[in-house]
DNA sequence: AATAAATTTGTAATGATTACAATATAAAAT
DNA sequence: ATTTTATATTGTAATCATTACAAATTTATT
């Protein structure tokens, strides 16, 4: 996807007015690098041996911060479980209810027609699906 | 929306395998006639006062059960609220970040092209958008 | 170097959901 | 009709994710 180094990531941040704290730039670091839509559990226990004193409520306040800068979305296809991503364009997410994997895929969802008049104001729009990937469809 | 009567609930729920109890049945019925997307606790809420014996316990295990059989489905627009919708059918969701509501629109989700391949199974699809209500932006 | 501002951290509090065992209800068998 | 069996409901406790908050640390400013 993206393949920012060190000093970009510093300057995106700054970019959208996120002060670049070493935290900070290693949190959006990792999402930007894993592609599975990581919940905040797997963020804080992919850093904490790299940042020891890492606290988790930091992992919240920066999630957070970073979707009020609109830089990250929030990913919530079961309401159980809250996901982060980094990639903010137009795009959907496929989870499979066995192996409970997310995918990404392509889809217009601007174009989509609906019959909310204009007079809505639209900030975001989410596609979800559920169902079988095909690893898992194969095995059974 | 639909208008069943309570012999037409305890019918509805016996065809999708569902012993109709008088817990249950109301608790459909609840659903059925509220317009919001209600959550647990308004559900809850709703019930007690009418089934004082209710405990909060049988609403997750009745919803969890409709869920499981396929007659209503979960709404997840955030990750920390979950919401339940009798309406089954092809629609979208959109919630106003001022006052909360969340209001239903039609949308052909069925026609929107993904570069999914073949392989995957689809069973659910969810469309989700968020942003400014009619009435809240005439406010502003 | 001293002061002020912002960030991080740890602990405690909250709230939603689930686990589980006991009770109550309904269905089946005698 | 009574006993037995299965199912549903209930209440309490446990779990888990998230937030609140104040203290400690770091960074920026004077």
């Amino acid at each position: 996807m993206k393949n920012l180094k060190m000093d970009n990531i510093r300057d995106y941040l700054m970019t959208n007015d996120i002060k670049p704290s070493y935290q900070r730039i290693r949190i959006y670091e990792y999402l930007m690098n894993s592609y599975d839509h990581p919940r905040v559990d797997e963020i804080y226990k992919a850093l904490i041996d790299e940042i020891p004193t890492l606290s988790k409520t930091t992992v919240y306040n920066t999630l957070n911060l970073f979707i009020e800068k609109g830089i990250i979305h929030m990913v919530t296809i079961e309401g159980t479980e809250v996901r982060y991503d980094v990639d903010i364009s137009d795009h959907g997410h496929f989870k499979c209810d066995v192996c409970g994997k997310v995918y990404d895929f392509k889809a217009d969802i601007v174009e989509i027609e609906t019959n909310l008049g204009e007079s809505f104001i639209i900030n975001q729009k989410d596609l979800f699906f559920r169902g079988i990937c095909p690893s898992c469809s194969v095995k059974n």
